[in-house]
DNA sequence: CGTTTTATTGAGAGACTTCAAAAACCGTGG
DNA sequence: CCACGGTTTTTGAAGTCTCTCAATAAAACG
């Protein structure tokens, strides 16, 4: 049920059978929820975190004028509300995009075992951490990319993600957002984001349907997203 | 010397004589660095964090055009680069702004501290959290508020984050960031920012002059910005 | 197949940028 | 105390990226 989330961590590092096994004995049920759907609402108090075991979620927050902006994605394996069990209550909304299997993990397990595999306790913040960096790299985007480049970049990353738990083919994964919430991505309207997209095709740089990119053009891609994948921290090490 | 780290962690829960302590025996010895220098750059091998003792200091990212993004201030107190230890290397540059005095704390030693007081292990993991949920609020500005609300929104952040460790007289903070570096927080060319800054005082709004900011109509500064501080998850609590 | 959602197109408007230069401010040295 | 060079702030005008509004086409869904 977690292997996707082993193998994630087993890229970062090594993993014990015995640590595996405290993992696994973290979920006390699994939750299905539909698409289009709030998994966590801020403010909420939390006494469970969530891992996602199938699906899209993200992070969004939005204005009092319904704008929204989306802050991060998550993928198949990604530990989504790490962050509530230290926080106890979310400042922004957690929604599934795609129907979703998550995880529960009840923050009094999350605890003990943390007490008792202190090794873990550090990957776990590690990961938070990365959250952290990977939200850097998106203010850096909405910052100073211009449109096209930012999306170049999300490009990239997701890709770069996906091929951390095997779910690239070909340079193709799944990419089951629609316009409107690429747009909620890069602070952009559906209009132009569409336009964008169109620009990208035209360059020959990506396809983009059914729910799925292919990337035609990699190392152009990436220069035009100025793409550097170091703040994913995917260099493999010790805790 | 730790005077203001302490009392910002007290705002947030009890610290005992004894976790006092042990926060206290982390430092080995006292930075200076001059205003505008790196302190940390991005990539470089880590084997201490830094704790802020006096002074400002920010998270840059920089594109290859020399464009220059800044992700999140910081003020006395605060454990500018905790990150480094989960990171062991930084995706981005920390730069001191004023003359800044540092604490240097070795990874080695907070290890050993973290072992011991648990309960603390967890306050910290829950400030890197801080300053992911700081990141989120500033990706809302960045990719939905305009120009005129962000700016509202960072002078809002710094008036209670300020006010936080007792450095808010009568509305009024220091505030040393040149026009510049105010439009690489908020993703604009200085002319802008130089205007947006100007609009805020024409609204009667706030006095900006000698390196202080005074937030003249708090009610309406927040309303213009939709500041709502929770995202800095101020609430007193036990962990 | 009709209904709803998503993608696409066009045209005009506006927020923010660019370039360029002037004015104000600041620290230093005479 | 004033002169001076450098930085920071301010102003103007023209340009562009992105938005808004509005409508059509295409795809997804029951």
């Amino acid at each position: 049920m977690l292997s996707v989330h082993l193998r994630m961590l087993r890229q970062r590092t090594s993993i014990s059978v015995d640590e595996q096994r405290a993992i696994e004995a973290l979920v006390s049920e699994v939750r299905n929820v539909r698409a289009d759907q709030a998994v966590i609402r801020a403010g909420e108090t939390l006494t469970f975190s969530l891992l996602l075991l199938d699906g899209w979620t993200a992070r969004t927050k939005d204005l009092a004028s319904g704008d929204r902006q989306i802050s991060e994605l998550h993928i198949s394996g990604d530990f989504v509300d790490l962050h509530g069990f230290m926080l106890k209550h979310l400042d922004h909304d957690l929604r599934a995009f795609t129907p979703c299997r998550l995880a529960v993990v009840p923050h009094e397990r999350l605890e003990r075992m943390l007490e008792k595999h202190p090794r873990l306790a550090r990957i776990y913040w590690f990961l938070t951490n990365i959250d952290a960096a990977i939200h850097r790299e998106w203010l850096l985007s909405l910052g100073q990319r211009s449109a096209l480049s930012h999306m170049a970049h999300l490009f990239c990353e997701m890709c770069v993600r996906f091929d951390q738990i095997g779910m690239v083919e070909d340079g193709a994964y799944a990419f089951p957002l629609t316009q409107r919430e690429v747009a909620e991505c890069l602070g952009l309207t559906t209009v132009h984001a569409n336009r964008m997209v169109q620009e990208l095709r035209r360059r020959g740089l990506i396809e983009l349907a059914n729910r799925r990119v292919k990337i035609l053009d990699h190392p152009r891609l990436e220069a035009l997203a100025e793409f550097d994948p170091r703040y994913l921290y995917f260099d493999r090490r010790e805790f």
